[in-house]
DNA sequence: GAGATAGGGTACGTCGAGTACCTTAATCGT
DNA sequence: ACGATTAAGGTACTCGACGTACCCTATCTC
């Protein structure tokens, strides 16, 4: 008795979870794979036999973190449900160190083209749809006009906000500056005629 | 003859020189400091004794290779100026591994405060003045309001940008991608009413 | 139960940051 | 002009971390 071995797929969620822990204590720079198998219990060899690289496994982790789907806001107003979406947003960019994993991936992934593509996924889709159904929720209203659900124009928001992360650097955005960029940017641009 | 040992402001250049070569030979990450050693014909000495870390020399070459400020564009209409102004920030962006210099050093300077601040304005102020120009011009022409020069609102097209090369990591952005981003976003944003 | 498969343990090779220490050339003060 | 001080050159080292190799052992499959 005792003396249980853990394979497949429970050793993998294993390391997956001890992945998670590392990068959201020290961020990507701070993951070590032999970290990561020492508080998995189990060594490289495991990990490695299932990710090639130290920024694979951490690219893995990452969506492992980002967890799940969010539901889309209904709080009446279009003004309402923006600023709840980018706030719920910038939550989730604030989480520990999201904003620096992710500055650390795209570093990684900058010379590793089919990396690099995996992580655009992982980072501009999550919660795309969200924002097209608010907006279409509006375009139905006649509150905007349906050239806001142009993918540059919709997405204009949630780009500013990850603005701000790559160049002001802080673990969170305050709550000003979303109204800021809501107010003076996003809505009236969306409600620009033509 | 012959004997001559470089020493201050010109092993410095020198020091400069190499590092801005392995810069852009092989982005932040390709950067060694027995390579610019190697490469500036001195040793991690006379570097040490300049620059406290990798990060900082680095971040040293890198506004070493930003270099000379440019001059406004005057094409007579706002739209050519913002798009000259854009065409001109994206060829400085796609300019050999930038975004990925960039980026490594975003990832480098995440955990330290001062250097990030350092970082800040070689990357946010670098030209901010060039587009409060341009704009300013077409707020005395009447073609806009001024509340276009708040800066949350004025920096929006360099900002769309900078996200264009963080989440498609391409070497560089179409022309057809930032004339999307003028025609779509950044002038209607502008001529929107109050 | 034999053989294939996969995890565990451990020891490497390699590379790069940063440090230490000594030798040697250039500059400066007198 | 010449000794003292400053700074560059050379080299070797520690340390941490990625990635690999090899061999042992538990578990699963036929």
């Amino acid at each position: 008795m005792g003396s249980s071995r853990r394979r497949g797929s429970e050793l993998e969620q294993a390391i997956l979870r001890a992945a998670v822990e590392e990068l959201t204590e020290s961020g990507y720079v701070g993951l070590t794979m032999d970290g990561v198998a020492t508080r998995a219990g189990t060594n490289k060899n495991a990990i490695y036999r299932r990710w090639p690289s130290r920024a694979t496994l951490a690219l893995a982790a990452y969506r492992e973190l980002i967890g799940a789907d969010r539901e889309p806001p209904d709080t009446g107003t279009l003004r309402g449900d923006v600023l709840e979406l980018l706030r719920g947003a910038n939550n989730h960019l604030s989480a520990p160190a999201v904003s620096g994993i992710v500055l650390g991936l795209l570093a990684a992934a900058a010379d590793d083209p089919d990396l690099m593509a995996q992580l655009r996924d992982s980072i501009i889709d999550a919660g795309s749809g969200l924002w097209l159904t608010v907006l279409g929720r509006a375009v139905t209203r006649g509150e905007i006009s349906e050239k806001a659900l142009k993918p540059r124009v919709a997405t204009v928001a949630i780009a500013l906000l990850r603005n701000e992360y790559v160049t002001r650097g802080t673990s969170s955005v305050p709550d000003d500056i979303l109204i800021e960029i809501i107010d003076d940017v996003y809505l009236p641009l969306l409600r620009s005629p033509r």
